[in-house]
DNA sequence: GCCAACGTTGGC
DNA sequence: GCCAACGTTGGC
């Protein structure tokens, strides 16, 4: 299994949308960019990822669960645009902000600190549980 | 609200 | 294929 991070400005499309999407989720759509389409090819289900508001919050806020393979972006005509579908697995019990990523000396190489334009980026095994460690919360991995 | 960084577009 | 112009993102 991969870990990931997804980004979104929270009022575009917020976790308590996620949230309220329930089992079933949403599709990661909009994206267009091609880096971070071809880390959407590459996940598959089961792949875990952050849920992080950008710009007014800046925090890691849940932890999501990609559940439909890259598929075409519904809500673009060009073909070149795909994307995952993820639901939302639980909040982090606390948010996990940027400044505090940025402040810890294990989470430097974090492609959220170093490109911070990315707005889907992988995320390593170890940063994960550093990150769950932050909010309090178990990284339960199955 | 500003602006640096970055990605994309399109003229040549 | 280069690169200037432009648009967007997102931290500050």
């Amino acid at each position: 299994m991969n870990f990931w991070l997804f980004k979104s400005e929270a009022d575009v499309w917020s976790w308590d949308q996620q949230v309220a999407k329930g089992d079933q989720g949403e599709e990661w759509n909009g994206v267009r960019n091609y880096q971070a389409r071809n880390f959407m090819r590459q996940m598959q289900i089961g792949d875990r990822g952050f849920f992080y508001h950008s710009r007014a919050d800046k925090e890691i806020v849940g932890i999501v669960e990609v559940c439909a393979l890259s598929h075409p972006d519904s809500t673009s005509d060009d073909p070149r645009w795909d994307c995952v579908d993820i639901k939302a697995i639980r909040p982090l019990t606390q948010p996990v902000s940027l400044s505090k990523v940025k402040s810890d000396p294990r989470l430097t190489e974090m492609v959220l600190v170093n490109n911070s334009r990315l707005s889907v980026q992988p995320v390593t095994a170890e940063e994960w549980n550093i990150v769950c460690a932050l909010g309090s919360t178990e990284p339960q991995v199955d």
